[in-house]
RNA sequence: GGGCCUAUAGCUCAGUUGGCUAGAGCGCACCCCUGAUAAGGGUGAGGUCACAGGUUCAAGUCCUGUUAGGCCCA
């Protein structure tokens, strides 16, 4: 190739390009957010960008944020991504309105999860034997150290990575649940209650390891198969007739009885044998601790003579029944409703008298042996007729609060009988006992049928034994314990979570009518709001089905329950000795319960000032309770521990609290119940909940999914999550997929390049020196129309933000980028920005507004991209690389308040119909190019006579336009004939030849001075 | 099995106290520009409002049930 013009063609006689003010800019289009966003953070750092923002602050009103502490075990991953964005989103925008928002991040360090993690691995490098020769505390200790180091080991992983998504918070200064002086708060929390009379001391059935002699956990039990006996049983009714008149037999049939009746079938006839109560179990060995037999109500029941003997059991289930046993004779009597049942008592096959659970001498025992009714009585197994011992079984246990039975457990921790069985079972095993009961029964008649089942049963996953289910000992604070006003926790929560008439609900604003200030920011004090507004009934359903709260655990790593025991076996916790050990907690950590006596821990205690004080407190007596405290009541304790502790008692209650909708049982209601039980309201004003991640197709997510966060920074950038989690509808459950990011991103670049247009286009612009004064802006320049949508944009965002539609300020802020700057005003000004004197009064005017467009945009993305944000905000500055200048100091750019001319409605019509009018000239006479085309606009008001018919021209891309009062549709002229002018293109009726012989306009001839 | 929630275009979502031809963005198709260029602009085609009943002059919207899915329980 030579240097000569290419294809032979005549070269131009002259090239008007560098004449333009073409665009120019080293914002770049590709954002490299994987490389930059470090780079900014590392900036923000070294600003120390949190404390210059509450520095700045000081003085200002201040938005109370709470943060719910995440569990410090694993990465964080997609639904802590969501979480923490909208957080982010929440903190930064409240900040840019102009309030104080001090954050502090928390982490959940306590707990399960971890000391399981942790045992585990002590058990596979072999550490875990040496535990075995330690004191039982120093054991503790041992695991407690290790638990320690691994929760601090993640609350850093997690930290990096929250960081990594350009979250604001105090991250130098988080909050730990296992904190000395978080721990004393936690403690005060619990004193609270324990003063209001709300915590006590009850039985409860738990998962028991008798090979460790220790509760477990769900998350410490392995499933595997094992074979039992499985064993029929005949429990004999006390009164017979009761039994038969229960199925219509022997008796008049009353009238006006309504409901199911029952079914006599044969003769009628009443046989003259007690019948019996068939009952289906694979554990006999807790039959000595039977006190009742469930029935479903709604099941239908048959008498049913057997080989001579006659028993009851559900009608659906006589046939299995019986086949397996092998029965010979099988007759059904008759049939009725198993609420018919309900009431009738029965004789236990081999204990006389209802035993006095050990404990509880007073125990009511009138409601023993009687069949209740109970709704998870199946028909799948057995015999519809369920064997309940309240001592050995959750729904058991349920079933005996309900209708009044005590609590009996005969089975020590080491798994033998104690001595309130029957002798022929005292200090035997319960594995035994399945044999002997069995042996026992066959002997009395009682045995129906047994045989060996096996079936898929809980083990200890640590000695691989089976374990049983055990009443045990537990601390519980009361939902329905009346306090001292005579309220109960439950009663106070019904009432904070009710909808009282006056509060206006909150809900997502679809236009701007509903977007109105008085819809929102409305306190009745002591009532919750709710986003979304069904939260409230969720809440309500909770509050009104829960049951008290077990706050105890059997375990090392958690904050101890300070209660003691005294010489006679009875709990010690006081108010008063709470507050004591929680003083010394805040000074030395809750490490000292394992190494201190009980009067050092007691050190700050004196029984003579304490109203509540046992009478003759012995402190060299006591002994330390082995309990810890459910990890929910730590984190439900954070408004105490953070929020009143660290930023004082005007942060009480807290404006908002913001979690996935999981929380409504967990962290909501259990901050929600210690707060009304120690302060007498809500611990928040607001409660704000998102949904869940689910796969594309609606699904679970997998955890196998394969999102890591750092795969996730490594392929889209902080900025381009963020500005997805940004577009979500959170309130309900979200999908994730790649393509989700992925389209993210598209829709990031699209803002991008519009700021990229904008900066790239004020080069040669320099503010101070430039800028025109927007107040004598003409209300019919197109300047003035862009700068009025920008004030209405800009409002309707920052309400957007104010009541949490971030979605929406999503939509409004891609909507302005792309179409009112993009499409409309930034494709129209190219021209004058291009062409026009550099120094001409129209294109500084037109920076100007770019300028402030720019700004202004960099402020409202700021809460969101917070790196493209700064980073723009920096170029529009061209501030260098160590200039401390940043978005995020700044708030929200107040309006302009630029006056647009009323007309500008008709004008952008008028646009739409020219765009539509040069489609059609496009197909039907080859005008491909609109600056080959002129448009006439239809005025008839007179209307568009007013505006600039260049602004009409360049709105349309076209020529030049012009109007016409009498015409009824839009015109194209086709200006293929008319010169063009070789700067601008345009063929605007003034091109002519010049002084340099190019063909030039008016305007482009005056610019370039010939 | 129970409580709360969800279902509208290929995808993500709007659709208010029932009331014009059910809207938007993305994607897609076609076209323009080549002076925002791994950019920018224009036009257009897409819907049995999950399904089945009911209330009403009128139902995407209210009621009942069914199906599918999510969270929390059992």
């Amino acid at each position: 190739m030579t240097g000569s013009t290419p294809r032979g063609e005549t070269a131009p006689a002259r090239s008007y390009k560098k004449t333009l003010n073409l665009p120019k800019t080293g914002f770049p289009m590709k954002a490299n957010l994987v490389q930059n966003e470090p780079a900014s953070l590392k900036r923000w750092a070294k600003a120390g960008l949190y404390a210059a923002l509450r520095d700045k602050a000081k003085g200002k009103p201040r938005f109370t944020f709470h943060d719910g502490p995440p569990y410090a075990n694993g990465s964080i991953h997609l639904g802590h991504l969501m979480n923490k964005c909208l957080k982010d989103f929440v903190v930064r925008s409240k900040g840019m309105m102009g309030f104080d928002v001090p954050f502090v991040p928390g982490w959940d360090c306590h707990g399960l999860p971890i000391e399981h993690k942790v045992m585990t691995g002590l058990h596979d490098s072999g550490k875990a034997a040496k535990l075995a020769d330690l004191e039982p505390s120093a054991a503790k200790m041992a695991i407690r150290r290790e638990c320690k180091k691994y929760a601090e080991k993640y609350v850093k992983l997690q930290s990096g990575q929250m960081k990594r998504l350009l979250t604001l918070a105090d991250y130098d200064d988080p909050y730990l649940t296992m904190h000395t002086s978080y721990e004393g708060a936690v403690l005060e929390v619990l004193a609270g209650l324990v003063g209001k009379g709300l915590v006590f001391r009850a039985l409860k059935p738990v998962h028991w390891s008798i090979e460790n002699e220790t509760a477990l956990a769900d998350a410490e039990l392995e499933y595997e198969d094992r074979e039992d006996i499985s064993v029929f049983v005949e429990f004999e009714a006390e009164d017979a007739a009761a039994v038969y008149a229960a199925f219509g037999l022997g008796e008049e049939r009353k009238e006006g009885e309504t409901g199911k009746m029952p079914v006599p079938r044969g003769d009628g006839e009443r046989p003259s044998q007690t019948p019996s109560f068939m009952i289906w179990t694979t554990t006999p060995w807790t039959l000595p601790a039977n006190l009742a037999i469930a029935v479903h109500e709604k099941f239908t029941y048959a008498l049913v003579r057997i080989d001579g003997s006659v028993t009851v059991l559900a009608e659906e289930l006589v046939e299995a029944v019986t086949k397996a046993a092998g029965s010979e004779d099988v007759e059904v009597l008759a049939t009725t409703a198993g609420d018919r049942l309900v009431g009738l008592r029965y004789r236990h096959p081999f204990i006389d008298e209802p035993p006095k659970p050990h404990g509880e001498p007073d125990a009511d025992t009138s409601k023993c042996y009687t069949v209740v009714s109970a709704d998870y009585v199946t028909l799948e197994d057995g015999t519809g007729l369920v064997h309940t011992a309240p001592g050995h079984g959750v729904e058991d246990y349920q079933t005996g609060l309900r209708v009044g039975l005590p609590v009996y457990c005969p089975v020590r921790g080491d798994g033998t009988y104690n001595h309130t069985v029957p002798e022929w079972l005292r200090d035997m095993s319960v594995w035994e006992a399945n044999e002997k009961v069995t042996q026992r029964l066959r002997e009395s008649g009682h045995l129906f049928h047994d045989n060996r089942f096996t079936h898929s049963y809980p083990h200890d996953w640590r000695s691989k034994t089976p374990v049983i289910f055990r009443c045990t000992e537990q601390w519980f604070v009361g939902v329905d314990t009346p306090m001292g006003e005579g309220k109960t926790l439950r009663e106070m929560a019904l009432e904070a979570v009710q909808e009282s008439p006056g509060v206006p609900r909150l809900s997502e604003p679809s236009s701007e009518k509903h977007c109105d200030d008085s819809v929102r920011r409305t306190e009745v004090p002591g009532k919750i709001n709710f986003v979304p507004e069904w939260g409230r009934n969720r809440m309500r359903g909770m509050l009104e089905s829960r049951p008290d709260w077990c706050i105890s655990r059997q375990r090392s790593w958690g904050l101890p329950i300070p209660a003691f025991v005294q010489a006679d076996g009875s709990a010690f916790l006081t108010e008063a000795s709470v507050r004591a050990v929680a003083r010394l907690f805040r000074e030395e950590g809750s490490d000292a319960w394992f190494t201190k006596e009980p009067a050092e821990l007691l050190k700050y205690y004196n029984p003579d000032d304490d109203p509540a004080a046992p009478k003759g407190l012995d402190l060299s007596l006591l002994k330390k309770g082995g309990d810890i405290l459910d990890v929910w009541f730590e984190s439900g304790s954070s408004w105490n521990a953070v929020m009143r502790e660290r930023l004082g008692d005007d942060a009480f209650p807290v404006e908002l609290y913001l979690e996935g909708s999981d929380q409504h049982r967990g962290w909501f209601q259990l901050s929600l119940l210690p707060s009304l039980g120690v302060m007498g309201r809500p611990p928040y004003r607001t409660l704000l909940t998102h949904g869940f991640m689910v796969d594309k197709d609606g699904r679970k997510l997998s955890k196998s999914a394969g999102h890591t966060i750092e795969n996730l920074f490594e392929r889209y950038g902080a900025d381009v999550l963020r500005w997805w989690v940004c577009s979500l509808a959170y309130d309900n459950d979200v999908k994730v997929d790649d393509e989700f990011f992925a389209l993210a991103g598209e829709s990031y670049r699209k803002v991008r390049n519009t700021l990229r247009f904008l900066l790239s286009n004020l080069y040669d612009f320099t503010a101070g020196e430039h800028c025109v004064d927007l107040k004598s802006l003409d209300p019919k320049s197109l300047d003035a129309w862009v700068l009025a949508e920008f004030d209405h944009v800009s409002a309707e965002v920052k309400k957007a933000y104010d009541g949490y539609f971030f979605r929406r300020a999503h939509g409004l802020l891609y909507g302005f980028c792309n179409d009112t700057l993009s499409s409309v005003y930034l494709a129209a000004v190219k021209d004058r920005m291009y062409c026009d004197r550099p120094d001409s009064p129209r294109r500084r005017q037109t920076q100007t507004v770019m300028w402030d467009l720019a700004d202004g945009l960099c402020r409202l993305l700021a809460p969101v991209l917070c790196h493209t944000a700064d980073e723009a905000y920096r170029a529009l500055r061209g501030v260098g690389k160590d200039d401390p200048a940043c978005v995020h100091l700044e708030e929200f750019l107040p309006e302009f308040g630029v006056e647009a001319d009323a007309g500008w409605a008709k004008v952008m019509e008028a646009r739409d119909a020219g765009l539509l009018a040069l489609e059609k000239a496009k197909a039907e006479m080859g005008l491909d190019n609109p600056l080959d085309a002129g448009l006439v606009f239809p005025d008839p008001d007179g209307v568009l006579a007013g505006f600039d018919p260049l602004d009409l021209a360049d709105l349309c891309g076209v020529s030049r336009a012009s109007v016409d009062a009498g015409a009824s549709e839009v015109a194209v002229q086709d200006l293929r004939d008319e010169p063009r002018c070789e700067r601008s293109r345009k063929r605007d009726g003034t091109v002519r030849e010049r002084s340099d012989g190019g063909m030039l306009s008016d305007r482009d001839a005056a610019a370039v001075g010939v």
